[in-house]
DNA sequence: CGACTGCTTGATGTTGCTCAACGTGCGTGG
DNA sequence: CCACGCACGTTGAGCAACATCAAGCAGTCG
């Protein structure tokens, strides 16, 4: 945590860069930044949400909890907003948000946030366009999850790490089994069999969290059929 | 289809409630009135998104076609914007809506709409109210159809009717068992066996298409329980 | 070294989908 | 008017997918 001066940052999101030398004077007074490490939790379930805010660097997942089954919602990377809908529809946050690596998060005042979209249309039409990104996205995932079978699921997850997160064939998972089948939807035991399952087939090479992708086709294939 | 008077109208949306006389005016020349019966598609997946739609009146149920399988992901009563994301966020519709009863819904000039959100904060401030509750509530629906089995999620879908739709014990279902069970990510088949399931448990009364809440207690236990 | 955590693999039971058969009401065309 | 197709609804039997349970293994940390 520390004092931030918001002009100079190099993370703005498309809303803040429509926001003028004043206002980001304004924006500054009510801003704090954190740094998390992997594991910690950025935002709680539960919790009231009093903040804004903006991830500006890092990997995170978003979870709900229930008392008996944790369910992953989505793993996103920064540069982006967390939890505006709770933000806004309700003081209270729907689900938690935990660090997967070093991640820096600014935790903006609310009622700035407002002004700002009371007075700069600009931003506000910024703001509209994230979220419909956003629900746009929930929306497709939802529907995936709903009318896929285990496998297909988890080649989603996989060819998720590979196109939005690393843009490279090898990458080192970072999340737990435990984690890819609450992501998928399914048990830490069927997200393992399915990943030696891909191994066996020479679809994909997996060294514990170490995946390279081999047969990109037919795993595109297997998430699309099913 | 007709020619509307905005400025008269009485199902203006809490965004809409903001716009001046004027503001209104312009509204008014960029929107057009249309009714459908039931069955009939007000918003067509894949489809251009070239009007914000605002259904004034009515029950529709928004849904996602796939050359395989039908889901519905929402049934939604009037007052509300259908698909707004789709209009921000994606110039094609992600999902069709069809009329369940008779509906009035109003097509307005997307341009007339951003420039409201540009240059009146606080229509653009309900704008993104609506988003966001309306997110939120998506995001419940997610969770509950992933992590509840077939009797708890038509439990819901019943529940759904009762409170969110009819707020009476006994009405009449507006969807047929092969829609019920798309609501609920199940077939036809199943979703009428869990109806005579709960008919002779005593949960409920159903004849044809008319539903008779008896217990409501324990439909709740169902529908919480899995 | 023992306790613990995360991972893997196999055996077993349950859920719910699929398929098939049959009944009903409705609209169309001969 | 009846015959026919068609959508919808109900019920039963078999089977595939998946969760659960159980056991064992490797790595790590005190």
């Amino acid at each position: 945590m520390g004092k931030i001066i918001c002009k100079q940052c190099d993370f703005k999101s498309p809303a803040a860069q429509t926001l003028s030398e004043m206002e980001l004077d304004g924006l500054e007074s009510g801003c704090a930044k954190t740094n998390f490490k992997p594991g910690e939790i950025i935002i709680k379930q539960n919790g009231l949400s009093t903040n804004v805010a903006y991830l500006k660097s890092g990997l995170v997942k978003v979870h709900f909890s229930d008392p008996l089954k944790e369910r992953i919602m989505r793993i996103i990377k920064a540069p982006t907003y967390l939890g505006l809908p709770s933000n806004f529809g309700n003081k209270v946050n729907q689900f938690s948000v935990t660090a997967l690596e070093n991640c820096s998060v600014c935790f903006l005042d609310i009622a700035a946030f407002k002004k700002f979209i009371y007075e700069n249309g600009d931003f506000a039409y910024n703001i509209i366009l994230e979220m419909s990104k956003n629900e746009l996205k929930n929306f497709d995932n939802c529907l995936n999850n709903a009318q896929k079978q285990t496998t297909g699921r988890i080649a989603d997850g996989i060819l998720f790490f590979y196109h939005e997160i690393y843009n490279r064939p090898t990458f080192i998972l970072p999340i737990s089994r435990q984690d890819l089948g609450n992501l998928a939807g399914t048990t830490r035991e069927n997200a393992s069999r399915v990943l030696t399952q891909f191994h066996n087939e020479g679809i994909i090479s997996i060294a514990g969290k170490k995946v390279t992708i081999l047969n990109e086709k037919l795993l595109h294939q297997i998430s699309e059929k099913g």
